[in-house]
DNA sequence: GAAATTTCCGATTTGACATATAGGAATACT
DNA sequence: AGTATTCCTATATGTCAAATCGGAAATTTC
């Protein structure tokens, strides 16, 4: 799984959605703004986080973007699995696999592969957009501190 | 991190290295038949093995290729490292990372990916070329079990 | 020492995909 | 009507994966 620019701006994008749930609207311009991710592109993924039932939408003045649900509700490998395909680092081992290695059945890679796949599953899986929100918050806090001993 | 084809070939012509140590010389011919790779491509695969030090070679009349040290040391996050680039899903969360998140140092995504690649290194790193063969034996054996019953 | 075999090495090709950008249509508010 | 905002499709651009090509260098064999 190589998570790409789309896929690390879509989880920061719903990220900034988080951080304002029961806020109100969002814009693009808002995030743009705050994440500095290309304003057209940043377009095409909230339509498409939209398509896939993670955020809603309202157009006109005073329009914007908002989480469907609670940020406790949403897991980011169901994010990644959206943008930028199967958590899995080989295509044999994903669901929607090609046969690539000839002995597949009794292929020690491929063994090896799946634990990979399944650890990565088993974190991204439990990490919700939440979670995300309230480590940003602990690092910042803890940082704070550091920073106190200098003043 | 995506492992390609490259990545694939590259482990499983060391994996038929492996089952051949301490066998005499492998050629690229013998590798190709058994693993049905492009033999220009691994190729090029053997050679960068070469020069990072896995393999050593032979030209000529009964020249070919075989493993530098044995099975058990040659670990599969390295191989990875060599022909894929970093296990990290993320540029910002390997060494030679480039920042891309305004916000970095806070960044709770970051956080979370760093746990994914401690998670996905901790399984590369501690998995050989022995081990690989060894689960490859050992899945056949069950399935060989199995079959049995049929008979 | 000529011929055959095998690895070594750089250049080139091809297609796919990541990363956007452009331009306008549709909708909603004032 | 006019403005703001999302929606949607098409297009451009560059990078990289995945291979192919052609020959040089080394080693053995005869
Ligand atoms: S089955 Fe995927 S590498 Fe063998
Ligand atoms: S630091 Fe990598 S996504 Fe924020």
């Amino acid at each position: 799984m190589k998570i790409t620019r789309k896929g690390e701006y879509a989880m920061r994008a719903l990220v900034d959605l988080a951080l304002h749930y029961k806020k109100g609207m969002r814009q693009i311009q808002d995030i743009v703004r705050e994440e500095d991710i290309p304003e057209k592109f940043l377009e095409q993924i909230l339509l498409a986080l939209k398509n896939a039932g993670f955020v809603e939408s309202k157009r006109g003045v005073g329009g914007g973007y908002f989480l469907s649900n609670p940020p406790d509700k949403i897991l980011l490998g169901d994010v990644i699995r959206l943008i930028d395909g199967p958590l899995a680092p080989l295509d044999c081992v994903s669901k929607t696999k090609h046969v690539k290695c000839p002995k597949e059945i009794t292929c020690g890679i491929h063994s090896v592969m799946l634990d990979v796949s399944n650890a990565t599953a088993e974190i991204l899986d439990h990490v919700t957009l939440a979670d995300v929100c309230n480590r940003t918050k602990g690092m910042a806090e803890r940082r704070a501190e550091h920073q106190m001993y200098y003043i």
